[in-house]
RNA sequence: CGGGGCGUGGCUCAGACCGGUAGAGCGCACGGUUCGGGUCCGUGAGGUCGAGAGUUCAAAUCUCUCCGCCCCGACCA
């Protein structure tokens, strides 16, 4: 099996990201262009990351529904920088059963344009608003380039669109998501994100301001992980989506997007992954202790067997995700390496000796070796199991948080920007002209990741590209 | 679209330069053996050699065309 071994991180970090998928079966590739098929097992993941956003949204007023994924081309026009933005990434359906279709229709790409027409249907009045509706599905761009979960031709995502009175209302509502997207990117799956705003040449298409949470990967690329937008009312424009306000004035709605992807899944991976495999964070993990029988003939089988599954079923009685191993082909050896490899935050091993002692065997998914191990007793079992995997969620979100933290510097030139870009982010005073932007990403590929909302010194700086007079900081890096 | 790499059982690849009727390891199935860090032995199933055309008595191998995948760049959640 050695040429079945992932490459270490540091020999090959993008190709120990594709085989880290293939192998954990997380995803694979579909025999379409650019697509993938998510397996059970990546699947599983989403579907806790989805519980955990869409928990959230509710607790905030918003409502679930559905609408079509195919969009006619038309809608797309409506509004300019919106069809600039997106039209050189549509799929298009020319025919339906069998003849041409009169207008082509779009596979939505994102939804802003049926929802907008949508909405206009529905908001007459004042008393309509706030309109706060979500949608789980899935859409479709045509990448240049693709990479499994980061960026694929059709993606599963969460789009969110409101409609509001006012400007203040939809600001609000823009950074309440974003909120919400940082505390599940940080408490849910561990990962450090920076909440901020995008740049002019960043922002989407369409939109007045765009928001976005960045992570910061293990090869120090920096991973856009959702975005909340701002649109004003350029949509609303564009859809006439208007209400009649207590004073019975037509106005213009305000109105929102936000989303956040199975790229979410690829973040996990870069940042909690290690040589051995993927890192899954206990909250999200589809499976979070996996207990590994041990037994060398029938005699020891048969005494722990029944302790085994008795353990088992404590720990599912207790809400803890646990899956009991009891493959007989392979041996106690192999299912170590294969849990590991799959990213299983605990590993509970029973055999004749913890039989003995009435013990059981734990090893830490993200302490490998022997500081990870320890023996605890079989009585209490599922707290000591269930404080182990709080410790592990918290241990996994300090060490990402030390990573970043440690390759975010400060340069004190342009040639040292130059040269921390290559290998980490720089954090910097910027004048927020396009040409400074476009200097930077010439010289170096970085682009600007965000203008952070918090973190910023105060007062005023001196360019790090032109040195002129700059107001605020924003991190530059490598972006995936 | 530009640059690079690659298409041979499920996977990783050998065979190609020098044409002669397809191999290995892993995986898979079955039996036995083993089991506290990727057991070992035996038996067996499994291949339009990416596709098409051409050259030839004969093509995985030579020629041409096409297709697909991966990596790097432009586009992007």
């Amino acid at each position: 099996m050695a040429e079945d071994k992932l490459p270490t991180r540091s020999e090959d970090f993008a190709e120990w990201y594709n085989k880290i998928v293939l192998k954990a079966e997380l995803a694979d590739y579909a025999p379409v262009r650019g697509c993938m098929v998510v397996r059970p097992y990546g699947w599983a993941l989403w579907e806790n990351t989805t519980a955990a956003l869409d928990r959230r949204f509710k607790e905030t007023g918003h409502l679930n529904a559905a609408f079509p994924m195919l969009i006619p081309m038309s809608f797309f026009e409506k509004e300019k920088a919106h069809v600039e933005g997106f039209s050189p990434e549509l799929a298009v359906v020319t025919h339906g059963g069998g003849e041409k279709l009169e207008e082509p229709l779009v596979v939505r790409p994102t939804s802003e344009t049926i929802i907008g027409y949508m909405y206009a249907k529905w908001i007459k009045s004042w008393r309509d608003l706030p309109v706060l509706i979500n949608q789980w599905g899935s859409v479709v761009r045509w990448e240049l380039r693709t990479k499994l979960f980061l960026r694929t031709t059709e993606f599963y995502w969460q789009e969110g669109h409101t409609a509001h009175a006012t400007a203040k209302e939809a600001k609000e509502e823009t950074f309440r998501i974003l909120d919400i997207y940082a505390d599940v990117a940080i408490s849910e799956a561990a990962i450090p994100v920076i909440k901020g705003y995008k740049s002019e040449t960043e922002k989407f298409a369409g939109a007045v301001m765009s928001t976005s949470i960045e992570a910061m990967m293990q090869d120090k690329r920096a991973l856009q992980s959702a975005t909340s937008h701002y649109f004003g009312q350029n949509f609303s424009k564009a859809f006439e989506i208007q209400y009649l306000d207590q004073n019975n004035t037509l106005q213009l709605c305000e109105t929102t997007s936000w989303g956040l992807s199975t790229r979410m899944i690829g973040a996990m991976i870069m940042v909690h992954g290690d040589d051995q495999g993927l890192v899954l964070p206990p909250r999200l993990a589809p499976i979070q202790t996996v207990i590994v029988p041990i037994y060398k003939n029938d005699a020891e089988k048969s005494q722990v067997k029944p302790v085994a599954e008795r353990v088992f079923a404590e720990l599912k009685a207790a809400g803890i995700r646990v899956k009991l191993d009891d493959r007989d082909e392979v041996t106690p050896g192999f299912k170590f390496n294969d849990w590991e490899m799959r990213g299983v935050p605990l590993r509970l091993e029973i055999g004749p000796k913890d039989i003995e002692k009435g013990s059981v065997a734990l090893a830490r998914r993200d302490k490998p070796g022997k500081e990870g191990k320890s023996f605890v007793q079989q009585a209490g079992l599922a707290d000591a199991v269930a404080a182990l995997l709080t410790e592990i969620q918290a241990s996994l979100l300090a060490r990402a948080t030390a990573f970043r933290d440690a390759n975010i510097h400060d340069p004190k030139s342009y040639e040292e920007l130059k040269q921390v870009v290559a290998d980490g982010w720089a954090f910097s005073w910027w004048c927020e002209s396009k040409e400074c932007e476009a200097k930077v990403k010439e010289d170096t590929k970085a682009t600007t990741r965000c203008i952070p909302l918090e973190g910023q010194p105060g007062g005023t700086g001196t360019c790090i590209v032109c040195g002129k007079k700059a107001e605020k900081k924003v991190y530059f890096a490598r972006a995936y």
